[in-house]
DNA sequence: AAAAAAC
């Protein structure tokens, strides 16, 4: 069955749509509401929605776009228009009506089905839940919603929920059955969560389906203009990050009316306006491009109603902060309570909270364990190696590698280097020593990126060389083992990195390469393995004791915990007064695996 | 000190 999607899903949109004439051509912008709706109620549901769609919504006194239902759950269970039959009978005409848009949009599902064919039989498209059983999880914040088992318990919509199976997703992951819920009653949310553990989807979900139940609820956006009002912004801080999630985002929102539209630069502008002049619900973007956007005035963030900052405290760090506060401060985006903000990573510095407490308001706070380190999927091992020998290291492990594969075939290696010109030195090198690789590095050009990473990932070659642009969030499937060629500085971003491995519940190797020059990673490092079951070197381990001026030591050894802790649960940082967690709940079956320090840096 | 992100 999972071979026919292809076909139901290209013949899903006639299936009961008997009335579905076809609107007149070239009509404008319609909002995602009255899209799906049979055109013979469409009059209706214009003036339902218009009427405040009766969610006991308080327009909260902002000047802007009036915004209904966002702090209140209420909108769920009140479609005027719908039978009130519990699984959303709202939703049950949306194959029937508006299909202009529709009938382009290019089945998002496609794409996989060949690739896949590339790599295998899908059978790893399921995720190996059994990893996720005993995930710790913790909340804190007021009045924290209850999470879910299951995605049939919440009303997500028949479109969505559709997608969802197409997906092969049957149940949630941890991040996603606390997430969802909290995230469907309005609530802000700062939430640790590796990648890999379902992130994308759980903040998509919840965006799409209030898209798909409220529509616009405030004033239409001025048509004359070609400024383009998204309801949604998602942003990244890399520009391939960005692309997966607007794939990912468009398999979610597939003939749900919900259009997602995606901005990076790097590519012509031209057609990323032309896409958001046909609309654009979710928008997608990095920083940079997103600013031009604005600064053109092509793209106007007054309609916002959700925010999402993946890889927060990478946004949020000195190097992005300047541009987020203006994207989210400083332009025409609602405020905090009238808009819906969610923040994801995998680390959350205390630092980084406070300053992203800015841009939330009366928010969750979430931890979710990472997926993997207590069921030791990844394998981590570290190597001395000097500086003048890791080339030749490198090609004995790989080497070894091909040696033991299957059919002689190289498998996915992903080797992190320090800087984009050792990048493009060691591609050169394995080329020419008959190792097919490739490189990516902010110093490409867009197309070489997008190239590089395409043909890795279909394995044509197996070896990727990669600056830390690929260290986050990048979901490339059956990678098998990635080498920190070059030790990084920060060991969260050693936890970015050898998470590129072992996703999805399967197993993965991640090699470092130590010497002198890491010293200082020496501590954290030695720590992180022991905490995640590995066998910890001797030497690194008086390493680890020569370089401990307790500097590196972080969360002074029981905050820490697996996930990252709501500092406003530690008085030294709420000094303010206010009771922030009032109704926190400790929400675990902690096992043991996730000590202090590991993965850690970050959440203190 | 490096990397990322607009033209």
């Amino acid at each position: 069955m999972p071979t026919s999607w292809s076909d139901s899903i290209e013949k899903a949109p006639t299936g009961g749509g008997t009335g579905a004439t076809s609107q007149p051509s070239r009509t404008s912008y319609v909002p995602p509401h009255l899209r799906n709706r049979p055109p013979s109620a469409d009059g209706a549901s214009v003036s339902a929605s218009h009427s405040g769609a009766a969610v006991g919504n308080s327009h909260q006194g902002y000047g802007g776009p009036a915004v209904s239902g966002i702090r209140s759950v209420g909108p769920w269970n009140d479609q005027s228009s719908g039978s009130s039959r519990p699984g959303g009978g709202a939703w049950n005409n949306r194959s029937n009506g508006w299909d202009r848009g529709r009938e382009r949009e290019a089945n998002p599902f496609q794409h996989d089905l060949h690739t896949e064919q590339d790599l295998g039989p899908p059978e790893n498209a399921g995720i190996n839940f059994d990893a996720y059983e005993d995930i710790p999880v913790e909340t804190s914040g007021r009045n924290v919603p209850p999470p879910v088992d299951t995605f049939a318990e919440i009303d997500l919509g028949e479109a969505l929920s559709l997608n969802i199976r197409r997906c092969k997703y049957v149940k949630p992951t941890p991040v996603q059955r606390y997430t969802i819920p909290i995230s469907m009653a309005g609530r802000d949310l700062m939430a640790c969560a590796q990648t890999g553990s379902g992130k994308t989807a759980a903040f998509c979900f919840p965006i799409i389906s209030g898209i798909m139940r409220n529509g616009h609820s405030g004033p239409r956006p001025p048509r004359a203009s070609r400024m383009a009002f998204p309801l949604a912004l998602i942003l990244s801080p890399t520009r391939e990050l960005s692309i997966q999630i607007h794939e990912e985002a468009r398999k979610f929102a597939y003939q749900t009316g919900v259009r997602v539209v995606v901005a990076y630069g790097g590519a012509p502008i031209n057609l990323q306006l032309r896409e958001l002049e046909r609309g654009v619900d979710i928008l997608v973007a990095t920083p940079g491009r997103l600013v031009d956007l604005l600064e053109r005035a092509r793209v106007s963030l007054q309609m916002i109603r959700y925010l999402a900052l993946d890889e927060a405290d990478r946004m949020l760090d000195m190097g992005f902060e300047p541009q987020i506060r203006r994207i989210v401060q400083q332009m025409d985006m609602p405020p905090p309570g009238v808009r819906q903000t969610m923040l994801f990573s995998a680390t959350f510095p205390k630092e980084i909270q406070r300053l992203a407490a800015d841009f939330l308001l009366d928010y969750v706070f979430l931890a979710v364990g990472r997926v993997g380190s207590s069921t030791d999927l990844i394998v981590q091992r570290v190597e001395y190696v000097h500086e003048t020998d890791k080339r030749s290291h490198l090609m004995d492990l790989l080497h070894a590698q091909r040696a033991n594969g299957d059919h002689r075939k190289q498998a996915l290696t992903l080797v992190f280097v320090e800087t984009k010109k050792g990048a493009d030195s060691l591609e050169h090198w394995l080329c020419i020593n008959g190792f097919p690789a490739t490189a990516i590095h902010g110093d490409r050009t867009q197309q070489e990126r997008e190239y590089a990473l395409r043909s890795f990932k279909t394995g044509k070659t197996p070896i990727l060389v990669a600056t830390d642009v690929a260290a986050r969030g990048l979901d490339i499937p059956h990678v098998a083992h990635v080498v920190n060629f070059d030790l990084p500085n920060d060991i969260d971003d050693y936890v970015h990195r050898i998470g590129r491995t072992g996703r999805a519940g399967k197993t993965g190797l991640a090699t470092a390469f130590f010497n002198e020059n890491n010293s200082s990673l020496a501590r954290p490092l030695a720590d992180l393995m022991q905490e995640a079951n590995q066998e910890v070197p001797a030497w690194l381990s008086r390493f680890a004791a020569q370089s401990s001026y307790g500097r590196n030591r972080r969360g002074g050894g029981s905050g820490a915990r697996f996930g990252g802790r709501d500092y406003r649960r530690d008085t030294s940082f709420n000094r303010g007064g206010t009771d922030l967690h009032g109704g926190g709940q400790i929400n675990s079956g902690y096992g043991g695996a996730y000590g202090s320090a590991a993965a850690t840096s970050a959440w203190d």
